[in-house]
RNA sequence: GCUCCGGUAGUGUAGUCCGGCCAAUCAUAUUGCCCUCUCGAGGCAAUGACCGGGGUUCAAAUCCCCGCCGGAGCACCA
């Protein structure tokens, strides 16, 4: 039963007890849930899910969390995802336009595609209206205050001496803001919420705001008066049919704070998760945006796709399926506290995916040289062991091979060349010593890799760690770009480009 | 200062709502062995956790209280 391969064991196990099959793959299924169930989902007809980001740079790791989470349950439900931008800070959070192709490509990339994708700087229109609105119906008002002196009078439970204005007075000076009559900072309209709520984060707070810099988009350039995110967020969630929010403890007093809107609006909240502060291990780089982008900018860093950055764009040039981190995403689960989401899961992940079509090649960093007396012409290794049928690279040894430093055997000991046999170290050569593959099972001869002296392709291979040269046998310039192989020994890498002098491929891992 | 959350092995997670079948699940990690012409894959095994203290109970990871630790909000950021 041991020699069997999985498939062949389910025929077996088919054929022996179906019952039992299914019994197992049940708890396969059960197994692979580690999201908890939605609260409340019979209570929709249909599941309906955002995901909000800001698209103020490309993302870094822990922004896969979004779509792959919301994602998952969109599969789990058979529901809806929007993807939404939250651009409404032309300033503070600027826009990267970039940034939001960038990001649905990553959204694909982690294996979803969004039902709908929408901008809330397209919507500015809409959430005036629904500010007239409430404004219509004293559920919110203009105040002149800086935000120094509305703070302390905030936390003393103090109401400011605007919030009494009648709602013509509100809406007249509403409609000034969004006329550019006002500079950044002269006004803003705050939500009539309970100046005495026991909890200051939820006192009275800002719906809208006047920003003096022009939007980077050119269809929302002309605007000034831009929501805050709760008010956008809490309109337009309503207005698309979200049911289940999920967002970051961050947010944890959004909800609270866009329910005195929805009260207003006599609307019915959706049901909302929190998930945690997630960080990664393995990188030097801190999970920020604005950390990336300076690291960039200053020269660091090659880009959001370099190695080094704890990107998406970076895993996904190292061969790095979607999947792999999606799944370690879902594993997370969704706790309230941090989490450190460790590669070496998504490592794993990605190995069982690549694996079995990843075919082998051997890459000798630096190395040293040493000549071969003796032996056939060259060796033969097969592209996978699991497959024999795709057949075997040849790579001719030309008199001398080149092998890593500490894989050179001592003087007088022997060292297996995979692929092309057993050598004897003397005099600061190689002499072949046989083929007999018993020296490797019996008598404990170590098996290396190798490559030709001659006719090798040198290649930079990037690392998380940085930047590795070598060299990799021939055959290996064959390979197609995009294709993931793996180096024996060395570990799983994506090629990158095949060039005049050589070739680039980006590591993935062991 | 005010207001919310949360704390199970190195990491993540199941179990907590509805106490017992939990001397605590699974994955990853690490180590060892088997297998293999790779340090990959596969197989086997070992390592390792209920934040602390009280209480309730025949019985507490699970319920209650008090601590401790950690996180978040109180922005004209998202």
């Amino acid at each position: 039963m041991n020699g069997l391969t999985p498939d062949e064991r389910r025929e077996r196990l088919e054929a022996l007890a179906p019952d039992l099959l299914a019994e197992l793959e049940a708890e396969d299924e059960e197994d692979e849930r580690t999201l908890p169930d939605l609260p409340n989902a019979d209570g929709y007809d249909e599941i309906r899910m955002r995901a909000a980001p800001n698209p103020n740079g490309p993302w870094h790791l822990g922004h896969g969390r979004m779509p792959a989470v919301i994602g998952t349950y969109k599969e789990l439900y058979d529901g809806w995802m929007l993807c939404r931008f939250d651009d409404t800070d032309p300033e503070t959070k600027r826009p990267d336009l970039d940034a939001y192709d960038a990001i649905l490509e990553d959204v694909e990339y982690l294996g979803f595609e969004p039902d709908e994708v929408v901008r809330a700087s397209d919507r500015l229109e809409t959430y005036y209206d629904h500010a007239r609105e409430l404004i219509g119906m004293g559920g919110a008002y203009t105040c002149s205050c800086s935000g120094e002196a509305f703070s302390e009078l905030k936390n003393a439970g103090k109401p400011c001496p605007h919030r009494d204005k009648d709602p013509e007075t509100t809406l007249r000076e509403f409609e000034a803001m969004v006329d550019g009559e006002y500079g950044a900072g002269e006004m803003v309209l705050r939500v009539r919420t309970d100046i005495e709520h026991k909890n200051p984060a939820l006192r009275d707070w800002v719906a809208f705001r006047v920003v003096d810099t022009p939007h980077p988009r050119e269809e929302a350039a002309a605007y000034r008066c831009w929501p805050m995110l709760d008010f956008q967020s809490g309109i337009d969630d309503h207005l698309t049919g979200i049911t289940h929010i999920i967002r970051g403890i961050d947010l944890q007093d959004s909800a609270k704070r866009q329910r005195f809107v929805y009260d207003y609006f006599g609307w019915e909240y959706p049901e909302v998760l929190h998930w945690g502060k997630i960080q990664v291990d393995e990188y030097d780089v801190k999970l920020s945006t604005s950390t990336i982008a300076r690291l960039i900018e200053e020269g660091e860093l090659d880009g959001w796709d370099d190695p080094r950055a704890p990107t998406l764009a970076s895993v996904r040039r190292r061969g790095i399926r979607g999947a792999a981190v999606t799944d370690a995403m879902v594993d997370l689960g969704l706790s309230t506290s941090d989490v450190d989401l460790a590669m070496s899961s998504v490592y794993a992940n990605n190995r069982e995916l690549v694996d079995d079509e990843a075919n082998r090649y051997f890459l000798v960093r630096d190395g040293v040289e040493k000549a071969v007396v003796g032996g056939p012409e060259a060796g033969e290794p097969p592209l996978h062991p699991d497959h024999e049928e795709r057949g075997r690279r040849r790579i001719p040894v030309g008199g001398a091979v080149r092998v890593e430093a500490e894989d050179v055997p001592p003087n007088g000991k022997r060292v297996w060349l995979k692929g092309f046999g057993c050598v004897r170290h003397t005099r600061d050569a190689f002499e072949y010593a046989g083929d007999d593959i018993d020296a490797v099972r019996e008598e404990g001869v170590d098996v290396i890799h190798w490559v030709p002296a001659d006719g090798a392709v040198p290649v930079t291979m990037r690392t998380p760690d940085g930047d590795v040269t070598g060299r990799a046998e021939p055959d290996f310039a064959e390979t197609e770009v995009d294709e993931v192989v793996q180096f024996e020994r060395v570990g799983f890498a994506r090629v990158d480009a095949h060039g005049e002098d050589g070739s680039v491929v980006y590591f993935a891992h062991r």
